[in-house]
DNA sequence: ACATTATGTTGCACTACGCAACAAATAAAA
DNA sequence: TTTTATTTGTTGCGTAGTGCAACATAATGT
C-alpha cells in the first residue's frame, strides 16, 4: 500500500536518484549525462552532479567516446557512461540435490566466475551443506574481489517465506530451518544474504539478467527431472506467500490414465525417458536421441511427445486462467522439445480454450548460462540497485 | 524494475510526503502529528509543516481532542488529525448483466450514496450503456459534491488491458472497445477515469476498502451465478495481463462426469439451484431454503453441497499451486454455504494435497456493502492517494 | 507543587534540484 | 571554408524541503 513511502533527508533524495541512475545505466548499458537526465526526468545539471558523485565512488566510469557513432545527432556528442563492472561483485549459490553450483557476477551482471561440484543433498545435514556451499563460493571469489562482494544469494529447492525461513524442502529433507540466518552466519564478511526458491531464482535470472523488462506477466518454466516455475511481473519476481508461485509442476492433473497425478510427473524428464526407453530401439536411449527420433517422426517417440504437448498445454491453460500471463518462457533441458512440438501445443491450447482468450507468447530460453545460481546472484544485484537496500543501510547505524 | 523512480523537484518531495501522510491517515484513521512523523520516518517539524499544508488545502482537519483517552501517555496529548471526509468524492459504477449499480464514497472511503437500477445488458449497445451508467452516477452525486468529485471507476465483466481497452466482454457482447475513453467522453467534468474487471474491483473493494493491508497474497472469490476471482498482493491489485488474474471460475475441471467443464459451472449458483430444484421437496426452492436444508442435513442437499465443497477444494488447490495464496476470501451469495461446509472443504484440500503444503486461511466476506461498484470507487481513491496520480498531474500542464 | 514526559512550533543550517547562461564540439548549410 | 544550428557538459544562483535544537505547552506521577 505505501508504494513509495516518504522521503526523509535531502541526502536521501540524492541516494535514490543515484540508484535510479545506476538502474538506468544497467538497463541501457551506456548513456550520456544528457540521455540519463531525460530518462530520469531530471535536469542536465542534476544529472551531472549525480554522475560526478557516482564517479568518485567508483561505481560509474566514462567510456571512450570512440564507439558512439550510431547516434547520428547533430550536436556535441555526449561522453558515454557505464557502470564500472568491477566496482561490486555478487555471489549466487544453488544447493541442488546432486550439485552445488556457484556463480560470481559483477556490477554489469556478467558472469566472471562459476563452478560446480557434485553433492549428495539428501545425505547431508543443513549446517554442513550450507557451510560447504558458502566456502565453495568464497573460494571461487578471487581475493581481490573479497572486499567488494556486496551480497550472497542462495537458491534451494524449498518453500520459504520472505525472511528466508524454510518451511519444508522435500528433496533435501529439510524442515523448519532459518536458512538465511544460517547462511549469514557462515559468510566471512558482513553482507546482505538472500534465500530463494530455485525456480524463482531461475525466473529472475532469465528475466533480470537478460536486462529485459517485459512489462506484463511472464511465466518461467524449468523442465528437468522435476518441473518448476516462477512468475515475473513487470520485471519483479512474484514470490507468492511461500515462494511457490508459478509451481505449475504440482498442478493436479486427472489425465486419461491415473487420476490425480501431478503435472510434473507427466512433463518431467524422468517420465519422458521412462516411456521412451520402453519403446526405443536405440542402443542408449537418452534425451538427445529422443529429440532426433521426434524430429524424424519415429512413431513411438512422437506419441510420447504428443502426450507431453497435451500436458504442457493443459498446464499453461490452467496457469493462464489464474495468473493471466502474456508470455511463457520455457527453460531446462526438456525445453528443447518445445520447438519440435510448438504447433501441437498451440493446437491443444486452442482446442481446450473455451473462447477467444488471448494466447500467451511462448518462447524457449536461449541463454544457457542462466540458472538458479545466476538468478540468486541477480537477486542481490537487483537489491543492491534498489531503494530497499538503502533503507536497510540507514537502519544499521 | 524502476520501482521508485527519480525524484525531480523539491516541491515534488513535499507532494509525495503529503500523499504518504494522507495514506497513513487513511489507514490509521486518526493520528497526531508526532505519530504521523514516526510512521513516516520524518521529523516532527516536517510533519507539522506537511499537516499545515494539507490543512489549508482542506484535506485534513483537526478533530476534538475529546476522544484520545485510550492513549495512556504521560505527556502532552497530541491533537488528533483525520482526513476531511467531504474533501473529495469518488464514483464507482458496476455495469452488470442485469443491473447497473452506482456507489459514491468520500475521502474516508465511506459510502455516502448508492443506487441500483435494473438493466438488460446484452440488449444494449456499449455507447448507450455507458452513457446511461454515467448519467445515473452523476445524478446520484449531490450537486454540492460535483466540484469535488475526483474520479470515476467502472467495473465490467470483461477482460481488458491496463489502459481500459476491452478485448472481449462475453456476457455483454462487447468486443474491442476502448471503454475508458468512452467513459471519459461521457463524464461531464474532467477527472480520472478507470475501468476494471468486476471481480478485480470486488477484490480491491474488499481489501482496500476494509483498510486491511494483509501483506501476503489473498485470493478473493465472488460466487454468484458466475464465479469470478481477483488477487491482491500486499494491498495492491494483481491484474495479470488482461485483468483476468484469479479467474478461477474458468479453470478446467475434468470431474467425475463430463470432461472439461469449467469450474464455474460446478461452483456457481445456477448449478447448485438446478440440482437442488431437481431433488427438493420445498414449495419454492431457492438459495435460502437450500442453505437451511444443508444445515438440517437433508441428504439430497448435503450431497449437492458435498460436490460443491469438492469442486471448491479442487479450485483452491489449483490456484494455490500457481499463485501460492496464504488467504482466501469468499464473497457473493454462495459464500454463505462455506461456513456450513468448511470442514468438508478443508478435508478435501488435505486429501488432495500431496504433502504438507501450508493451507491458506479461508474466510468469508462479512461486509455486504462491498461489491464491484464500491471497489471501482476504491480504485480511484487509491489512485488519488498514490504517487502515480501526481505524476499524471505533472504531465498535464 | 514539582519533576517528568511527550507534543507542537519556531528559527537556522544543510543540501538537492531547477534555471539560465556559457563554453565546447559536432553536423548541416551557405 | 566559413557560418549557423544543435546538442552536450559545466557553473553560479535561487528556491524549497528537511533535520536539528530550543522552547512553550499540557498532560501524568510523586
Amino acid at each position: 500500500m505505501n508504494e513509495v513511502g516518504p522521503i526523509a533527508p535531502p541526502s536521501g533524495i540524492r541516494q535514490r536518484n543515484e540508484l535510479a541512475a545506476m538502474r538506468a545505466l544497467y538497463r541501457h548499458g551506456r548513456l550520456s549525462r544528457a540521455e540519463l537526465a531525460r530518462i530520469l526526468g531530471l535536469n542536465r545539471s542534476s544529472s551531472g552532479h549525480i554522475v560526478a558523485g557516482l564517479t568518485v565512488e567508483g561505481l560509474v566510469r566514462e567510456v571512450g567516446t570512440a564507439e558512439q557513432a550510431p547516434t547520428s545527432h547533430a550536436g556535441r556528442p555526449g561522453i558515454m557512461l557505464e557502470l564500472t563492472p568491477d566496482a561490486a561483485f555478487f555471489l549466487g549459490i544453488e544447493i541442488g540435490v546432486e550439485h552445488i553450483t556457484v556463480v560470481e557476477i559483477d556490477l554489469a551482471c556478467r558472469i566472471v566466475n562459476n563452478r560446480m561440484e557434485p553433492f549428495d543433498g539428501p545425505s547431508v545435514d543443513v549446517e554442513t551443506a550450507v557451510s560447504r556451499a558458502v566456502s565453495l563460493a568464497f573460494d571461487t571469489l578471487p581475493p581481490s574481489h573479497r572486499g567488494r562482494c556486496e551480497g550472497l544469494g542462495v537458491a534451494v529447492p524449498a518453500q520459504m517465506d520472505r525472511k528466508g525461513l524454510i518451511n519444508i524442502a522435500p528433496l533435501l529433507g529439510w524442515r523448519n530451518i532459518q536458512l538465511a540466518d544460517l547462511a549469514r552466519a557462515a559468510v566471512p564478511a558482513q553482507m546482505p544474504v538472500m534465500v530463494e526458491n530455485d525456480a524463482n531464482a531461475f525466473a529472475i535470472g532469465a528475466s533480470y539478467g537478460a536486462r529485459e523488462v517485459h512489462s506484463g506477466v511472464t511465466l518461467y518454466l524449468v523442465m528437468e527431472s522435476g518441473v518448476g516455475g516462477g512468475i515475473v511481473v513487470d520485471g519483479t519476481l512474484f514470490r507468492g506467500a511461500q515462494g511457490l508461485a508459478g509451481e505449475i509442476g504440482h498442478l493436479r492433473v486427472n489425465g486419461s490414465d491415473a487420476p490425480d497425478r501431478s503435472l510434473e510427473s507427466v512433463l518431467g524428464l524422468e517420465c519422458i525417458l521412462r516411456a521412451y526407453r520402453a519403446i526405443s530401439t536405440q542402443p542408449d536411449p537418452n534425451l538427445a536421441t529422443f529429440l532426433t527420433d521426434v524430429r524424424d517422426r519415429v512413431p513411438g517417440a512422437v506419441a510420447i511427445a504428443e502426450e507431453w504437448a497435451r500436458a504442457l498445454a493443459y498446464g499453461l491453460i490452467q496457469a493462464g486462467r489464474i495468473i493471466d500471463a502474456d508470455r511463457v518462457v520455457l527453460g531446462g533441458s526438456v525445453a528443447a522439445l518445445y520447438p519440435l512440438m510448438a504447433a501441437r501445443v498451440l493446437h491443444h491450447i486452442r482446442s481446450m480454450q473455451e473462447e477467444s482468450f488471448p494466447l500467451p507468447m511462448i518462447q524457449t530460453n536461449k541463454d544457457e548460462t542462466v540458472g538458479p545460481a545466476f538468478g540468486a546472484a541477480c537477486l542481490l544485484h537487483q537489491r543492491y540497485l534498489s531503494a530497499d537496500a538503502a533503507r536497510l543501510a540507514e537502519d544499521a547505524p
